[in-house]
RNA sequence: GUGGGUAUAGCCCAGUUGGUUAGAGCGCUAGUUUGUGGCACUAGAGGCCAAGAGUUCGACUCUCUUUACCCACC
């Protein structure tokens, strides 16, 4: 697998946090990284040029929701996801593993596979790990997921044993599938929130790792510092020579708590989304530009910020668009968003280099709140 | 001018034969959002029921007067 390789750039003195760049067939990622989500090969309501002017180096596609419309058949027709969208940069497509997980309310799940229905048409189909992976090679992501099975935050031992022992299963049965070798497949580490299962699983899963893997089932409903402490626990296993992928994280501060814990890559749809309901991301918090407050308020969403959205716009005029449920206003603010997310990225980069991580965590946390007083969790430094 | 109709939340309207703290929708205000089934979801504020006088144990509901607006006809 020549055409993939990861290489660590700089480890922070400081705080032990890692720079590297993974290279893949569309162009080399950065990392630490954040990936926007685009799940219907489209990062909602932005044009690839936008995505681009983020500074987006790699963004998702799902591979459920592309399956049952339009079609992998029809994507391979139009020469791939990256010609289908005219996104030439890296992507990754999700297995489905996680819709699975999120549409409980129509499936069952056997060693086999899932039966379930499209919530499009109702019509009862049957994932398996086998489908999942024919199904991607046909998008032809770079980077694809193997077929899990996520369990809730608070789900019991049992049922988190049996998700995380058919996902090893299904895991040996998606590399025995995987033909492609311009495609970097990435385990996926369960085992909800058991420490015992966890190392289980994480020692068995890299077995299978190449040039990357990935931390499932966290962000799934569990406190923040239930995951800092899964995520303390898993990093003594992880090799060096990988970037490790936090599956579905996430906000500014678990970015940055990410980072300090040795995670490389991040996704989220928090960005986009919040966007679409009138929230704009800065490093001071959470910014509800649909709020009264900023009816008259002819400042940029955040100050400083280089933008497409800050550089021209107004938070008044922002917050007229949404209240009129005009669609620039989603697109403006889902700009300001990821292009906040990957300019972090850049920071937090940009300081592991120059050896003061810590010095930048310590600062960010201290200013940044998620919310209303979000709680804060001290990292664990060894 | 005559006859008829209407008047309840910022707006458009419900309010059973008069009976506890007067309701919905929209709007407004705030909160939520973590591998996207989301122009989504949750909550909250806001009414001297046009004004005045009666009837009644009790009136948004019944009677009278006034005011405003609407319709028809002279």
């Amino acid at each position: 697998m020549e055409q993939f390789r990861y290489e660590v750039i700089h480890t922070c003195k400081q705080s032990g946090a890692r720079v590297g760049k993974l290279y893949t067939p569309h162009g080399v990622i950065d990392t630490p990284v954040f990936m926007p989500v685009g799940t219907n090969a489209s990062v909602k309501s932005l044009t690839p040029d936008a995505v681009k002017d983020c500074k987006a180096s790699i963004i998702l596609a799902n591979t459920y929701h592309l399956f049952l419309r339009p079609g992998e058949d029809l994507v391979a027709k139009a020469g791939g996801l990256h010609n289908f969208m005219k996104w030439d940069r890296p992507i990754l497509t999700d297995s489905g593993g996680f819709q699975v997980f999120s549409l409980s309310k129509m499936r069952k799940i056997t060693d086999e596979g899932v039966a379930f229905q499209s919530y499009i048409d109702g019509k009862k189909l049957f994932m398996t790990p086998e489908l999942a992976i024919d199904v991607e090679e046909k998008l032809g992501a770079d980077i694809i997921m193997a077929f899990d099975e996520c369990t809730e935050g608070h789900a019991d031992y049992k049922t988190s044993k049996k998700a995380m022992e058919r996902t090893l299963m299904w895991l040996d049965r998606c590399y025995k599938h995987h033909k492609r070798e311009d495609q970097m497949l990435f385990p996926i580490v369960q085992g909800n929130m058991y420490k015992d299962l966890r190392e289980q699983s994480i020692k068995e899963t890299l077995k299978y790792a190449k040039c990357g893997f990935s931390i499932g089932g966290l962000s799934v409903g569990e406190p923040k510092e239930t995951m800092y402490d899964i995520l303390d626990f898993l990093r003594p296993f992880y090799p060096e020579n990988q970037p490790r992928y936090l599956m579905g994280v996430g906000s500014p501060d678990c970015l940055v708590e990410g980072v300090m814990r040795g995670i490389d890559m991040f996704d989220c749809v928090l960005p986009t989304r919040i966007a679409r309901n009138g929230t704009a991301l800065t490093r001071n918090g959470n910014l509800t530009v649909r709020n009264g407050a900023y009816k008259e308020d002819f400042t940029p969403v955040e100050e400083g910020c280089d933008c497409y959205c800050c550089k021209n716009f107004t938070r008044a005029y922002i917050r007229h668009l949404i209240n009129a449920d005009e669609i620039l206003g989603g697109e403006l603010l889902s700009i300001h968003n990821i292009r906040f997310l990957t300019k972090l990225m850049e920071d937090i980069r940009t300081a592991i280099m120059e050896d003061r991580f810590l010095d930048f965590y310590n600062e960010f946390t201290s200013k940044y709140e998620w919310g209303h007083g979000g709680e804060k969790q001290a990292p664990n430094l060894k």
